[in-house]
DNA sequence: TATTGTTATACTCTATAACTATA
DNA sequence: TATAGTTATAGAGTATAACAATA
């Protein structure tokens, strides 16, 4: 399929090499092999899911590298608080809760599990079923990465405001 | 690696084996096995980077899937959006316009040269370039994206509301 | 028969590094 | 030497399907 690809891109190239006046010239000519920060956007500036996707991977880049000293990802993040506020949570519905598919949250788990962080702990009344629960460990690292959360959530602020911070979680409380 | 995984696994699994009187009671005891919607969050609520996640997740799979009889996707859009409001721009260009990898961007094109939406015009005054184009046809098909992407506006305006998502467009604008 | 946890596969996206041809 | 486009690879993340144990 890759060299298919590659045949079907040279062919168009080589027919396309027939050059034109090139209509470039009309935007100034200043943006073709330039990476300017003056190209136009206004086509997306009005889409919401753009501005919040560029949002998302400016607040996970700033979450990682605040919690890179502590090596803890936004998920596996949201997964020990989540376990940890409610202690004894069967995986399926851990996985529900924070719209993680099942099969991903079993390898979260396992390099959890390796740190010693959680600990799945077999359900006596459900054979089936796992309890998960923080271990005296994960605990103590939990809060160590709330804190440092906190400090992420003051960056956001500085970025965005802190009372356009505020509002931008109410109108998004619905998603939580 | 994953028969070591499995093996600490099923090893700390048996270690924890041993019974304990599970402080989940201290939860009302309904949530064990239970997928309910009533798991606490309140840690996770405060966050702006979970909310923001959830919000991402849906506003995406809406624009799939009110996009998925022209078979395009956000970032297909994106790009095509980009070219057609600025034709000529080289590939560089457009991949640090978009925060995209310019490696990743060559498939892209790839997939929407072989569709007959964007042409690649060899640079006549740098020759390592190319100048990206709608064709006519990309044309044609970006103003029915364009249509379809204002219906996902819509349903974006009614999921928060009208008022809330220019609020949001407001907020986030620094990061278009 | 349905569900939980698990394994496996495939596809998308991200992050790099290297290679070529140009500059 | 630096840059643009390309290729390749590895790692997350997502989406499925299937399986064993259990309900």
């Amino acid at each position: 399929m890759a060299s298919q690809q590659k045949t079907s891109r040279k062919a168009a190239g080589t027919a396309a090499a027939i050059r034109r006046p090139r209509a470039r010239a009309a935007n100034g000519g200043a943006q073709g092999g330039d990476a300017g920060d003056d190209i136009g956007l206004d086509a997306l500036a009005g889409h919401a899911g753009y501005a919040v996707r560029r949002f998302q991977l400016w607040i996970f880049q700033d979450f990682i590298k605040t919690l890179a000293a502590a090596d803890i990802r936004p998920t596996q993040y949201s997964v020990m608080t989540v376990i940890g506020a409610n202690p004894g949570l069967s995986q399926m519905a851990v996985a529900k809760r924070l719209g993680i598919e099942r099969a991903r949250l079993v390898h979260l788990l396992d390099s959890l599990e390796e740190r010693d962080f959680v600990s799945r702990i077999p359900s006596a009344t459900d054979r089936r079923t796992h309890a998960l629960h923080l271990t005296a460990r994960g605990k103590t690292a939990l809060a160590q990465f709330k804190r440092l959360a906190a400090e992420h959530e003051r960056h956001v602020a500085e970025k965005i405001g802190k009372e356009n911070r505020e509002q931008l979680l109410q109108i998004l409380a619905c998603f939580t």
